[in-house]
DNA sequence: CAGTATCCCCTCCGATACTG
DNA sequence: CAGTATCGGAGGGGATACTG
């Protein structure tokens, strides 16, 4: 019963959440895909002040890599001072469905789960 | 336009995503709640050995987290050798619609995005 | 404006050894 | 069997200063 499911998770190489969460888990993708996918196309420091509170690094380090992966376009304006204008693509639209399914799941159980932990480390600290 | 977002995107304490992904976000915890999606109740030792190259102190951790959050429950056995059974529970089971629309996603992308990433970086390497 | 370049902290995670 | 305890490396991410 368990050897024949060994196979199927031990290959973790390969495994598609691992994938795709090894791109979107961090701190700001999702967050930055979700602000494209409501707001459309913005320049980076559009970005970067709705969000307030990422360095510059960190955004430019997200947007490269969402850039690299295909979910987000990058166009560049020739002109002084710069433009850059950012927006998801085809790609990058695709997978909002499913950050809004697991927004859903958040909202609707984000009450539960901290009570869960209140609860937890209440009785952890009688023992 | 902007800054009617503001207020909604930049309080990012209580950010039901970050809430989530804190927590599921990690290396293991997606993988773990997966596994006992699909098998049901599971021993320590039989997850160990399903995922194959999980360290123990990381199943243990990634377990405990999940308890704490309500996401999974722990029976003991008072028995030598010990026995604990982990199971999902309700909340822990309402997860997995969320995590199957992911699994869906990345299985459905995972290639686009590497022949992406490949592309991407080839390019940069031209330059 | 839209980034780079550094420095540095801090947390995640693995390896290893030990225990009730 | 099901953990705990400890150490240490890797890298994610912030702060700050600089640039075309």
């Amino acid at each position: 019963m368990i050897k024949e499911n060994l196979e199927k998770y031990q290959i973790i190489e390969d495994c598609p959440v691992r994938n795709v969460l090894d791109r979107i888990g961090d701190k700001w993708s999702i967050l930055v895909i979700s602000i494209l996918g409501e707001l459309g196309t913005l320049r980076f420091n559009e970005i970067n002040s709705i969000i307030g509170n990422i360095s510059q690094k960190m955004l430019t380090v997200t947007l490269k890599t969402l850039e690299a992966d295909g979910l987000v376009s990058r166009k560049i304006y020739p002109q002084v001072p710069p433009r850059v204008e950012y927006t998801l693509t085809e790609l990058g639209n695709s997978l909002l469905p499913s950050i809004a399914t697991l927004t859903q799941w958040a909202l609707k159980n984000m009450s539960t789960i901290k009570a869960s932990r209140e609860r937890y480390f209440k009785s952890l600290s009688v023992k």
